[in-house]
DNA sequence: TTAAATTATTAAAACAATTTAATTCCGTTT
DNA sequence: AAACGGAATTAAATTGTTTTAATAATTTAA
């Protein structure tokens, strides 16, 4: 409650000018050191605190930046934000984390809300449908944008993420190998770059195999584990009787299992099951869940380092930068037996 | 990358002054509702961005309240933070989210730099061990801090969480009305206030029923899936043959079922388990798990309003306020057998 | 028609930092 | 003793908004 204190506080306490004041709180070599010790010392005397605002209405760079994906509470997005906590917290800047679910005017008003704050960039996993204009809201008022495991169309933004098309046809290719023929491919959306992607990945799989595709093994769905579970009812009652499921991500195929065994069938034995994502609750799961590493923690890690380069200056060039996945094989595939 | 439009440049634009500007923008009724119009309209036109950091630095109001937790992308978080959202959204404040992971020094960064940005307030979940200096910090900084989830000794602070020692009762109860008499208590820590508060519902529950607490069958471990998972081989050989067990949270609890079931048990008919926070995967998990919600979408509405509220003035009492959790029963518990 | 009252608008002073150009203070050199 | 040079410090302008007290414009009342 006593009074603020502020640079002309401490400066005033020691008879000198809140310009040297300043100075010396940055490092600056212009005072002489001696006297930057002995302010360094007042200032944490006085319990003095930086006033940021201030600071970056004077020079316009705030030390904020943005990062907003569909829903932060989601697994799924989980090691990407470590990643990028990370990286941003090594380069001290503050992150302000938002959802959008998918809602392009909660992303708008996110940039908004930003640019007043005068962040200095934004990572976004754009919102399905969002609009072209947004992006430039952003970029026009100078703020730079890259976006992170899902890209948009039409733009040549920076885009970070995992090959979805190459992830899945690896999946797909795990499950022919084991002699399925029958595969189903459950959950998501193809409404996203990321959808059309993965079913891409399945379709080529499957063809350069000779094995013919049929729509109706494609059954869309909320990438959720309730999704999934909900899921298990449909591709049980498929007329082709695949004997094999290639899920959206883990907790689709997490849910999917859960629904396999409520109907008394064996998942790694009856049906075959593959996520998407290696959660930590795919190793758990039970049986334990054979999926794909997106590499999560990498994609992160590099949009954050593009996002701080490009601030620092370096402007490299744009555009997809797709980042290669990984098989994990564990016990909810196992070779194929007719049902 | 044209130049930037600030008030001055609606004024200029329009022949009024930055004044006029400011007072129409923020519905001032100072100023005539036609020229209100056109400000406003003009405003739109140029693609006018308001600089926050400006009129915080003028009003020393920001808009942006801290919330800084364990672990975000922890599921019991969830309902808790989107609760929070939802409240501060609808007061249009922004707000930063952080994680502290239990380190203090993490976290009195956090605190930090919101004084530095000039936050109105932080809503938190105290990291393990946090030091009242810290709480301090904020409050002389004309900070208000509400507590949620998790208590401090030592502190009036408002605080808002579920009533732990009275939702654990209400599951040892229930198993004991199961007729089970040997029932182990897993996962989770003392240190906490909310351990301390857990254990002691259990203990309360065991007393009262007449039935002697065993310490061995308190098995502490970490709050997550993989804890539970661990603590299933230690609770299986335990000499007291347990037939039942009180889980910290859910995700120990679908941990630990994953365990029994791979040594062959039964869960819900050998041994019966309950979990804590009732997430949807609660719902999900083969068996549903019986569990207790902890109404955790009321506990962060309550304390954004108290935040809220505090922010526009009115000082209503400090102190713990407790928030009943409820009894979800599922397939995870059953009446007592003998191992 | 004037004075008084009301309504609209604005000048100017904050807010707390940064930064450039100027100034002061020294000790050297001539 | 004057001139110079370098180091340390500072004056003052700047950043974009808010807000109070003052002024200008208009309406109403007498």
């Amino acid at each position: 409650m006593a009074q603020k204190i502020k640079l002309s506080t401490i400066a005033e306490s020691l008879g000198l000018s809140t310009a040297t004041i300043s100075l010396a709180l940055r490092d600056s070599p212009l005072v002489a050191s001696d006297t930057r010790e002995k302010i360094k010392e007042q200032a944490r005397a006085l319990g003095y605190i930086y006033n940021r605002r201030a600071a970056s209405l004077r020079t316009s760079r705030s030390g904020i930046i943005g990062v907003v994906v569909h829903d932060i509470m989601n697994p799924f997005y989980g090691e990407i934000l470590k990643a990028i906590e990370t990286e941003l917290d090594r380069n001290r800047q503050t992150f302000i984390l938002s959802n959008h679910y998918d809602s392009v005017e909660k992303q708008r008003n996110f940039i908004e809300t930003l640019l007043q704050l005068g962040g200095d960039g934004v990572i976004m996993s754009p919102a399905i449908g969002t609009p072209i204009e947004d992006v430039r809201l952003a970029e026009t008022n100078g703020m730079p944008l890259i976006l992170v495991a899902r890209s948009m169309e039409g733009t040549a933004l920076p885009t970070y993420r995992g090959d979805d098309s190459y992830g899945i046809s690896l999946a797909t290719n795990h499950l022919i190998g084991l002699g399925h023929k029958s595969i189903a491919m459950i959950g998501g959306t193809d409404q996203t770059s990321t959808g059309r992607d993965r079913y891409q990945g399945y379709v080529n799989a499957l063809r350069k195999a000779g094995i013919e595709v049929d729509p109706n093994l494609r059954i869309p769905g909320p990438r959720s584990m309730q999704g999934g579970f909900e899921a298990a009812v449909n591709f049980l009652s498929l007329p082709q009787k695949p004997t094999a499921a290639v899920c959206w991500n883990d907790l689709v195929a997490i849910g999917l299992m859960n629904g396999i065994a409520r109907a008394g069938l064996v998942v790694g034995q009856d049906i075959s099951v593959t996520g998407y994502d290696d959660l930590e609750q795919a190793s758990i799961a039970l049986p334990a869940l054979t999926t794909v590493s997106n590499q999560q923690a990498e994609v992160g890690r590099l949009a954050a380092r593009a996002l701080l380069d490009r601030l620092a200056g370096s402007h490299e060039p744009d555009g997809i930068h797709l980042i290669k996945p990984e098989m994990r094989i564990r016990q909810s595939t196992g070779p194929h037996r007719p049902r």
